[in-house]
DNA sequence: ATATGTGCAAATCTTTTGCAAATTC
DNA sequence: GAATTTGCAAAAGATTTGCACATAT
């Protein structure tokens, strides 16, 4: 019995392909409901967030922004990561650092899932259970906190590549 | 009712007065055990990670191994962190990165434990609690994977800060 | 004796910052 | 027009690496 969500990946590091963000608000609803500013590198950038099949690390963020704007620099998309990051409109990763120190970022969806990454392959699998709500909310009762971000990262190796071996 | 298990913790970043790690095996014992070569510097740094009440950096490691052998370098710190990570002995942290990009280091327990960081006075708290555990194996069968590593981290507002607002 | 680990210094990678010019409201 | 944001270049912070020497088994 199988009563968690999972979402396909295609065996890539960083790579998976899920089902799009399911808040109720855009991003970019989220940041006129909330007064703050819109320019045109934030609309860009956060289009894409919202749009890449991917989690994009700053670097990749900015080669993807760079094909509609070749002006925008790596110090704006860190700024609006920045940005976006306190206001909790996105999530940071870091995947377990299987490739280098870099972080990945993905908007934040209603019910938090987790990410599991296969050591061997790279692959990113993307999970969400109801049993991490409810741990969250345990979390959250226990301890008095009033949890504001809760990032669940896994580090294993993945079926496929253990029956390879 | 609260089945978790909270462990104190002295309300400054990176602190934490945790009861010792409860792994069978010292890491020492483990290093023995797994044929890894004993120097006088790694002696020394799983010493200092195995005893440290808080969770350290690489640069605070270094300076408390500092007090006992001054020669010893940065590099050689990065480099036993990278060893003892890679055999699953250590387990790296980023508290949510509220201070700078850095990782932090523990000795691996022999049953996981979170963390939870208040973004307002950096407390941080330790967590433990067999829900978790079942999140870990229901996330293990779903998947197929062979889970190797499983961080969970939160960050929100602590209940004294949140009280004194 | 040989393989492995270390110190040192330089390099790399990621992220941040100061400042003048450009943009948004 | 005032406040905010951007691009650029330089700085900062964390981590890694090449190499000659030292150490462990």
């Amino acid at each position: 019995m199988q009563s968690g969500a999972l979402l396909a990946n295609d065996s890539q590091l960083g790579r998976s392909t899920t089902e799009m963000a399911i808040s109720r608000l855009s991003l970019m609803e989220e940041m006129t409901a909330r007064g703050i500013r819109i320019t045109k590198q934030r609309r860009l950038l956060v289009g894409i967030i919202q749009d890449s099949p991917r989690h994009l690390d700053a670097f990749s963020l900015l080669k993807v922004a760079k094909l509609s704007d070749s002006n925008i620099n790596l110090a704006t998309v860190y700024r609006t990561l920045a940005l976006l990051k306190g206001r909790g409109l996105i999530d940071e990763l870091d995947l377990l650092h299987l490739e280098g120190e870099k972080h990945y970022y993905e908007a934040k969806t209603s019910s938090d899932h987790c990410h599991i990454a296969c050591f061997n392959c790279g692959a990113i699998l993307e999970y969400s259970n109801p049993l991490f709500e409810r741990l969250k909310k345990k979390i959250a009762s226990d301890s008095g906190f009033l949890i504001r971000v809760a990032r669940l990262e896994l580090g294993g190796v993945c079926s496929r590549c253990a029956s390879a071996r």
